[in-house]
DNA sequence: AGTTAAGCGGACGATATCGTCCGCATGGTT
DNA sequence: AACCATGCGGACGATATCGTCCGCTTAACT
């Protein structure tokens, strides 16, 4: 992970160290904007909310669109991060799963998906990320088809899709984090065969 | 139901026919609207689509929040329904809760509850409607608890928010009903004891 | 079929948000 | 320590959306 990133070297520099630190400033705190007020959050509450002017966050992200493409891909990326590290402990596949989106949930806050409220576009890299979760889940599900814990008429996509509901935080529900984590104790209850 | 609604009496006259044709159109329309552009999708929009002028919408919803507080309170009063119908057959509770969540999501389309992406006020009236949802479904999982078909700990509340979650539709999922019965299924299935 | 008040539509001024631009600040380099 | 290119902030003109207002239309009643 050094000078430009993976497709065709796009960045002539490193970026100034100030620079790096604005941009996950703003990353984050357009991470909470979006959470609290949707998507159509005004940039100048972003901007104001991560302590920069809006001309930083239109230097880093030069349309609204791209700003909520990096956050959706950052979310992508904790999804794929969640999946590889439950896949890598040998504990039964089912445990692995419930551990999944366990994480999921205490990533919440962070995780900006491309629910309903404004068409969020996915783009080229993120749909390689997305792609990558899957054949993770995909292979965690194999697994425990084979070792007998899941049943097997279950889909990838619907792992992602729960842990995605999950990751939102309905306003009126107080202590979400619990709520969360027992229906995720219930539907994992229900994945046996 | 016939004059003025439930509380002091406000309304003087009844509606003449057209304007009661034209509210139901706004509310469908906007139903529509907030689920494709989110809540903050302009009240032009929905006055077309509901194939209206602005002054239309306005009259009937003094302002955007009212709108937005009339599809809450209406999407629960479908789930209160839901209820209602499911709990009423005398099928073992867990078929009950089973039916409801499936009814949820059959009325996926229309529902527009409190999720992320804008804060939805919630009146007192609709306070009453969830309350009355809450109190429907609590007698069904007690009635399960004592029939011996879903276990104990599972609060009422996770049954309307797993409902409005799968309410939901992400817009990246094709199919979305199927996969959403298969979650529902899988769920119950973990409802058991 | 005439009367009238309820209801309708959409133009309009006010306001909010957008994304750009440019003079100043500052990290990095010699 | 001096230079300067990269990065910063926020004012600004352009655009989008808001909610109101009022002259016209039409349902409802006689």
């Amino acid at each position: 992970m050094n000078e430009s990133q993976s497709s065709a070297g796009v960045r002539r520099r490193e970026l100034r160290r100030d620079a790096v630190d604005n941009r996950e400033r703003v990353l984050a705190a357009a991470a909470a904007a979006v959470r609290r007020e949707g998507t159509a959050v005004p940039m100048a509450t972003v901007a104001a909310n991560a302590g920069v002017g809006v001309g930083t966050v239109y230097r880093h992200f030069p349309s609204r669109e791209a700003l909520l493409g990096a956050l959706t891909h950052r979310s992508f990326q904790m999804v794929l991060d969640a999946a590889t590290k439950a896949a890598e402990t040998d504990q039964p596949a089912i445990a692995a799963v419930r551990a999944f989106l366990h994480q999921t949930i205490e990533h919440g806050p962070d995780l900006v998906l491309p629910l309903h409220g404004g068409p969020l576009v996915v783009d080229e890299d993120t749909v390689k990320v997305r792609a990558q979760a899957h054949r993770r889940l995909d292979a965690l599900l194999s697994r425990g088809e084979h070792d007998g814990t899941i049943r097997p008429d279950v889909r990838t996509a619907d792992l992602v899709i729960f842990g995605a509901l999950l990751a939102q935080q309905l306003p009126y529900v107080p202590d979400w984090t619990r709520t969360a984590r027992r229906l995720v104790d219930i539907y994992v209850a229900g994945l046996a065969p």
